[in-house]
Parts: C-alpha cells; sequence; structure tokens
DNA sequence: TTCGACCTTCCCATCGTGGCAAGGTCAAGC
DNA sequence: GCTTGACCTTGCCACGATGGGAAGGTCGAA
C-alpha cells in the first residue's frame, strides 16, 4: 500500500511516516517503479507499534529503544520494564510540577474578586517575583 | 544596569531578555551611548513580572496580556481571573492526560515479570496500538 | 487527454530556550 | 600607553515533534 493508506491504517501522518524514515527511526520503504513508498504488512505493523508509544508519551528516542527491544527475540523484558519504568518517572515529575503550579494559581484565583475593581492579588504575586513557588500557598 | 546585571536580578537570561525585546514583549530598552542596553528599576520590575508569570506556566502570549493588564491601571479585576483561571483549565487538562498515561503504564509495568526472558506485556501492548479515548489526546 | 487525488522532495513555522561565532566596549593592571 | 578578560552587540543554528505549503511527478478513471 502507499504511503496515505499506511497513514490512515496506522493513525500516524504521512508527513510523520516520512520524517520517521529520514531519522532513522524507521528502515527506508521499499519503493515502486516511481518512487513511491510501498508498506506491507509487517511495515504497517512497526507503525502501528510506533503510534502507540508515541500515545503513551514516549520519546522518538525512547520509541527507537522499544522498536529494537520489540524486534530483538533474545530480549530481557527487565529491559522494557525499566525503560517503562523511567517514562514513569518523568511522567511523575512533571505531574507533580504541574500540579504544584496549578495549586498556587488555585489559590491567587480564589483571592481574587474578579469585578470591575484593578485590585489583584494574582498580579500582586507575579509583580513580586516570588522564588520558590511550591512554598507559595497561604 | 546594563543587560547582564539585569538578567542575575530577574532570574531571566541576557538572551531572553533580547528575545523578548525582539518579540515585542518589552519595549526597546534604552541604549548606552556605545549600544548597550540599559535597564532601570521599572524595566527589571517589569522583567521580574515576566519571569514570575513564565515560573507559573502562562505561555508568552499570556504573559503579553497580563503585563498589559498590569500597567492599566483602569483593568477589571475579573480579566486577570479569567485568564488565570483558563491557564488552570489547560493544565487540568495536562495533568489529566499525563495522569493517564501514567496509570496505563504503571499498569502494564506491574505486570511485566521483568526478567530475563523475552516475554513482555509492554512490548505486546505497543505492538496491539490499543486506542482508548483516555490516551488518544493529540 | 484531462482532471483530481495522490505521491515526491524541500523549505519554513511553531515554542522557548541554549549555544556559538565574530566583533565592539569597558575597566583594571602592567 | 597596551593587554587582558569580562562584558556587550547582532546573527544564525539547534533542539522535539509536528504542520503547512510550494513545485513538480504519477496514477487511474472519465
Amino acid at each position: 500500500m502507499n504511503i496515505g493508506q499506511a497513514a490512515k491504517s496506522s493513525g500516524l501522518s504521512a508527513k510523520m511516516i516520512r520524517h520517521y524514515e529520514s531519522i532513522g527511526l524507521l528502515g527506508p520503504a521499499t519503493r515502486s517503479e516511481s518512487g513511491y513508498r510501498l508498506y506491507g504488512r509487517n511495515d504497517l505493523h512497526t507503525l502501528v507499534f510506533i503510534r502507540r508509544s508515541r500515545d503513551l508519551g514516549f520519546s522518538l528516542d525512547e520509541v527507537s529503544r522499544l522498536l529494537a527491544l520489540w524486534l530483538d527475540r533474545t530480549r530481557a523484558s527487565a529491559e522494557v520494564k525499566s525503560l517503562a519504568a523511567k517514562h514513569i518517572a518523568v511522567l511523575d515529575r512533571k505531574i507533580d510540577e504541574l500540579t504544584g503550579l496549578r495549586e498556587t494559581l488555585l489559590n491567587l484565583v480564589n483571592h481574587c474578586h474578579g469585578d470591575h475593581r484593578p485590585d489583584c492579588p494574582i498580579l500582586e504575586d507575579l509583580e513580586a517575583g516570588i522564588v520558590s513557588p511550591r512554598e507559595r500557598t497561604d
């Protein structure tokens, strides 16, 4: 099948499939006589694997390692588990970070009258440039 | 003071201060005879405002609007509150998204033996390309 | 043959930041 | 005076992952 169909079937965009090939995440696709990229069942399988990995938030670099493990029948599942665990740790850190910001902002918003008057604790906070955001939950 | 001192005092990098000027977030700085940017007390105040806003996760576009409100003495605090509330909503969405991914991954990791054998539920999931609404975020 | 849908490559934009290069300026020490 | 090092200037390139679009080739059906 051509790239358009492969894109539809995998959920990736044709643009991204070409990009993945250009950065070496995918090997060069077979070409038709006229130069069109051709994808078979195995290729499609790989594309789906990539899409699912991206959907789970893995970076292209991580996807690349996951792909290698997937194709390596002598892999130890411990390696995959470790990669996924590291990714979870990254997610945890991000979630904590965003949650901290959220709390600070919520606090400020709750203290703001939100009426026609100009006085605003939110702006006052921004103005003060408080250094440790997480501790600012008064 | 020169840009280096302004950077140190505000917590921004000199690079970013120049960038903010180039995109119009900051007005053109006063210049010394030799072309050095000069920053006074008010300028520093603004830089600190920007840094704090960025620290709270506002985009440069939002910072721009916050700055305008800050400088507008006839502002209604409701406008600031609304802007902040919208930002909280964005944070909420992101947190939900990441939490969803985290849960899925944690589940997979917990089901993986993580030993020397190749069998791995994580790879099996990626292979299957499961699409659940919770995780289809892009 | 023509038309529309597809494909190709290549470049540019995003967002926010860092890095580096080539050059100008300034203040301190000799 | 002159050198040195720290600072400043502008400008371009890079990241990560993706989208947009231009300019042109190919295919299949009417």
